[in-house]
DNA sequence: GATATTAGTTATCAATTATAACTAAATATC
DNA sequence: GATATTTAGTTATAATTGATAACTAATATC
């Protein structure tokens, strides 16, 4: 009960904030450790003139060969359009090659290059890093629940496994 | 081991995308699932015409009677600036009052009124309502473990507790 | 073979977040 | 106690991010 209130019961709390509302809220609290994560991510991969997105194309790319821009994009859940920046800039640093499908000629077939497979090793080893660094903490078995949990949510709110 | 691979060994994957080097990072699958929690959120906070950061602040406010605007942008992490505008946005509607403080007469005191009240009460038992939709199958001692794992994160990271 | 759909692109727009510069009041410095 | 510095809040604006509309070319459907 009774957070530290002043004598007269209702003044200024110019000291500590209450949070205790918020901290009710798993939602809160998952949003916070994602935001700490993602900016840690997106520091992590500065070195490698990455950002979350590009990273993640460079490795949807690596684990599907020959993967089509729209199935990156629908992957990824990314607008068509701004795959379309994303793959550009990938390309015009020969970290990928577009293709036409001679199967669908509207269609690029998209694969890493040799450059591409080192940035991509070289950035997920790092990104390892990062992972192991901020999730030190947990042991391998809690580690597992939460992602089992993050999975559960996930299927509650109708969106497919991956 | 394998991926089912066509004949060739390293043909398009026009079927179900590979998803194996990001699912095994945690923060892929927090940042997944929060995603769905904050679009979830939003669309619960929309009948109030409330955003997750008017809402925010909107249960600061109550938390923290008096709270000055400088402190809640603080508390959200949010610019200064910003935080003008979403106060603003509160107080034109008269969820919220602003009063020049006499102890710091360059500071407001931010309060909760009657109908800024009456809008948190519903607005939040929708929002406990959204939680517990979205996290009805973690039993509780799951939902408590990954909240602390959480926290840990946020530790790790040197993110203040709340 | 006309019609509709799909892949990719371009241009543009909306929303979100960050930065710079300012006023007024408070605090610190000498 | 005048001067300089800092702080609270504001305004205007810029950078970033994500979404929409409209288009071309190729394929699929009827």
């Amino acid at each position: 009960m009774g957070k530290a209130v002043s004598k007269k019961g209702e003044q200024p709390s110019v000291d500590k904030t209450n949070f205790e509302t918020l901290n009710g809220f798993t939602g809160y609290h998952l949003k916070r450790a994602t935001n700490l994560m993602m900016s840690d991510l997106n520091a992590t991969l500065k070195p490698f003139e990455l950002r979350l997105l590009s990273y993640t194309a460079l490795v949807l790319i690596v684990d599907n060969p020959s993967i089509r821009m729209s199935q990156l994009a629908a992957a990824m859940d990314v607008e068509r359009p701004n795959m379309v920046v994303i793959v550009d800039a990938l390309e015009s640093r020969e970290l990928i090659s577009r293709q036409r499908l001679e199967t669908d000629r509207r269609a690029y077939a998209l694969n890493i290059t040799l450059a591409g497979r080192r940035l991509y090793e070289k950035a997920t080893v790092a990104v390892h890093a990062h992972e192991e660094r901020l999730t030190r903490q947990l042991d391998a078995k809690t580690r597992d629940k939460v992602i089992e949990a993050m999975k559960l949510i996930l299927k509650i709110g109708g969106v497919a496994d991956t």
